[in-house]
DNA sequence: CTAACTGCAAACAGTTTGCAGAACT
DNA sequence: AGTTCTGCAAACTGTTTGCAGTTAG
């Protein structure tokens, strides 16, 4: 998903375009494939605005959220995470490995983890709307040489 | 593991054997197989005892966590719960259902799901220390008459 | 023009902490 | 008696909200 059709989701659900939408969005873009938390995300913001609040943040975030833009998870530090959806159309759900050491977050993909979620749910009677899976442990650089 | 033992771990290190603490790990084994927020864990000791404060069940429970002795996790709603370990030796691990509607937690192990896990791992050299599966969904009753 | 948006500061919820008195051993 | 523990209230942290002024369309 591009910077373009995000602002056309925007305007069509009768939203403005603003200078913060479009510096928060682009700052997501630009970090595809991390996991940024609010912090992160201001810091990285006032690169090219020099004033957003965290209010606003926020506000944008639960909008993007809620359209499924981006995906939001907690971290070990209560501290909330997004990430932009890489999808097209065929929405590739992913997880993550999370290295204790070094804060590194590592995605993947795992088709027959995500059938056997489908069969444990058809055994308990339960209808799946969403799912996390997250590994904790030690990546490779950090528990080999440090 | 049984109120007995957990007192003797208490003892063993160091720490005294008060009311309020019989009455914490009471209500976490009467509950065995629930998973508590803090709220839930007061109301239930209040039957025991009168007054145990917010205070005392949070830095008891940062105590029996550190020793292995329950688990805690984040529930989407930001609040942290509680659930006491049944591990025997082989500790057996389990992962979530969770009811977006009732709020339900139903537990459930696949010996599949944890050995693709492992595999990941390897694939990646990941060290895994733990790691937490969490479905959210509808369950039978929710989905189904309401 | 006017409805939506923003920054600010205050409000919130869950959790943590300092302190003086209480309780275990 | 001496140390650990507890309740209380205040402090903290991440997040949300009300409001008055600003901006996109």
């Amino acid at each position: 998903m591009d910077e373009k059709s995000i602002l056309a989701r925007i305007k069509a659900g009768g939203l403005k375009i603003t200078r913060q939408r479009e510096v928060i969005i682009t700052v997501l873009i630009e970090n595809k494939g991390n996991h940024l938390n609010l912090e992160q995300i201001l810091e990285k913001s006032h690169i090219y605005h020099d004033n957003i609040s965290a209010a606003t943040i926020y506000r944008n975030i639960t909008f993007l959220e809620q359209n499924g833009i981006i995906k939001k998870f907690t971290g070990h530090d209560k501290k909330s995470y997004y990430e932009i959806e890489a999808r097209g159309e065929a929405h590739k759900h992913h997880d993550h490995l999370f290295c204790v050491k070094c804060g590194e977050i590592i995605e993947f993909y795992n088709q027959q983890i995500e059938k056997l979620q489908q069969k444990i749910a058809r055994e308990t009677g339960f209808k799946i709307l969403d799912h996390k899976l997250e590994i904790y442990g030690e990546c490779r650089k950090c528990s080999s040489g440090e």
